[in-house]
DNA sequence: AGCCGTTACTAAACCGGTAAAGTCCTTATT
DNA sequence: AATAAGGACTTTACCGGTTTAGTAACGGCT
């Protein structure tokens, strides 16, 4: 089996009877070439099959087609948290208009990401950087400054510092959820938040205990979870343990398989949902319409949300312009069948 | 902001005062050093930092730590699928042990995926890649051979040519749960089927056939969707319409979305799981083990699948051995709530 | 002493591109 | 007619490693 010819810029060249240079010119459309000539070029090059070398264009100073997204949670969690994956889904929608190819490493600290970014700028492997997750005084703030990386933070603009941010108004949603709960006459309610450490989890139960303040719910819970099914249906099973009075008549969960979890566990103590308790998701993917009764939701486009943070990756790397806040728009109630008055 | 001064080969060669061919022959571990040299070499590339640039290494003819895994099926439904993205992390899981890392990309068609293999490859951009969703006759099959490349393909052997194969025996495991429902007493038996134009949904079909046939039920239904849970949805609305008499007691579905669809429908239409109809979910992802009834399903390990598989091309990638056929164990039943005699 | 074979290392030639500087040929300007 | 100003390319110097060929020093052997 012989390895076809490896075919390089100087074959280009040769048989479009130009120099390496003007192949290099043509193919990084810049001027300094005459339209016949460059046709010729890109006619040889198509006729070979030729694409450059990605190491050698990105040893020569030029920026390379990829971005990096690291991931730091356990990977088995991935797993079936819908979000990642629309999301990735979303950001290759725009990536793949422009070629550009995503560079995936899923790692378990904050730490190792840190070392992550620095090897992948240093070693040119990626011209930008999407980053997610964002705790407090995040160490790849600091990180991504030092390098003069272009990336885009994916978190609030109070978590991410300088960098430019993607984000979505999680505490309007929180107020807005707890509001509509309250307003269908819920007076005790309860929420199944995400990882403690998160930033935005941090903002959801800020927001959560000023709404319940504000509306003078007569009882608020909150509990923090690892965003897994289990720990959600576990929670559940705790809040919903207590004595029909005391009990909440609504649970809030921060992401969707949660609430599926949640309704499980309702329906395995011979309680009626929407009757005996409303639950209320987030997130929204396809399984909040799939069970039954459906699931109400805080629903958000995450698919575009993927979308727009890689659009806005694209304008700090060719623009260079850092340091914007881009919103997207707040997740909206979307009322199905699991919520009600009590 | 001064961006890091970019320490290269040379600056370590200054420090340990040796040249940079030294420093290349102590780093990939090649005899000809004193253990002394190698040491200083060594110690100077820790206190500077250093470490090889991938692009420079990779241009200069040794392989690259980038594997490449391209997906072609609409984004929006990769989203929701939780076996990719659990596939992802066994796979993420092993090549980080090797600082490796997943070059990802979704596209269209085979077609294309053909052209981005082929740049890939001709590139450098990756030392290998992890080819799925076979289909007959898959022209990748073809173009890999013709580069040359180290893959492996996630497949049935009879799909992927002479291609190195890792594979779960669906013929097997179809039949099996075909034989359990049998057993339980089901004479009219559905599947709920995946993308017609996939080789593993082919081989799932001929196995029902042939063991519906086998077993002599009196009903056997497939209908293929596109694995989405709506797609899901309408199929079981559809099978279980007919009157009592002539619908199917028990459908089996291709992966876990569409049977927690099924339950949802089932229930809409007012009909019990297991009392009316019984369900057999496949894959078995948490999900599973969320809904109320619990699934029962066909499970296995794809998180572990994905390791296996990553494990299998660095045996490719290093030892150069192709061609082999390794299967990973068959998925078995769990039985849960969702089953039981008709 | 002279020769050979190792060992430990250096020098220089790539790898396949990019980018800055240089060359040559037209065309417009004074 | 002499000169300046572009346009269209070519030359050439890198980028940061790997690798091959080459060399100096040293020890063993006849």
């Amino acid at each position: 089996m012989t390895t076809p010819s490896r075919v390089t810029i100087k074959d280009v060249a040769a048989r479009a009877g130009v120099s390496k240079g003007a192949v290099s010119l043509a193919f990084n459309h810049k001027p300094g070439l005459s339209e016949a000539t460059r046709d010729r070029i890109f006619e040889a090059a198509r006729q070979l099959g030729w694409a450059p070398n990605l190491a050698a264009r990105s040893l020569a100073g030029r920026r390379v087609d990829v971005v990096g997204l690291a991931i730091c949670r356990p990977a088995r969690l991935l797993g079936l948290e819908p979000f990642y994956m629309e999301f990735i889904s979303g950001v290759e929608s725009v990536l793949t208009e422009h070629s550009c190819s995503l560079l995936l490493r899923l790692l378990r600290t904050v730490e190792e990401e840190v070392g992550l970014l620095d090897s992948w700028w240093r070693g040119k492997h990626v011209s930008g950087s999407i980053l997610v997750d964002f705790r407090a005084d995040d160490p790849r703030v600091a990180a991504v400054e030092r390098l003069g990386m272009p990336v885009v933070a994916v978190g609030h603009p109070t978590l991410t510092g300088g960098l430019t941010s993607v984000w979505t108004d999680d505490a309007s949603a929180v107020t807005e959820a707890v509001r509509y709960l309250a307003a269908l006459g819920h007076r005790r309610v309860a929420r199944v938040g995400g990882a403690a450490a998160l930033g935005h989890t941090a903002i959801r139960t800020a927001a959560f205990d000023a709404a319940a303040r504000g509306l003078e719910l007569s009882g608020a819970w909150q509990v923090a979870t690892d965003f897994s099914g289990e720990a959600g249906a576990r929670a559940t099973r705790s809040l919903l343990s207590a004595s029909a009075s005391d009990r909440p008549t609504a649970i809030v969960y921060d992401n969707d398989i949660m609430a599926v979890a949640g309704l499980s566990v309702a329906s395995e103590m011979g309680l009626s949902v929407p009757g005996d308790v409303s639950l209320l998701a987030w997130d929204d993917s396809q399984l909040c319409r799939l069970t039954h009764p459906t699931l109400s939701a805080m629903s958000h486009d995450v698919h575009g949300f993927g979308a727009e943070v890689a659009r806005t990756l694209f304008g700090v790397i060719t623009g260079g312009e850092a340091g914007g806040s881009h919103p997207v728009p707040t997740p909206v109630l979307t009322p199905r069948g699991s919520t009600a008055p009590p």
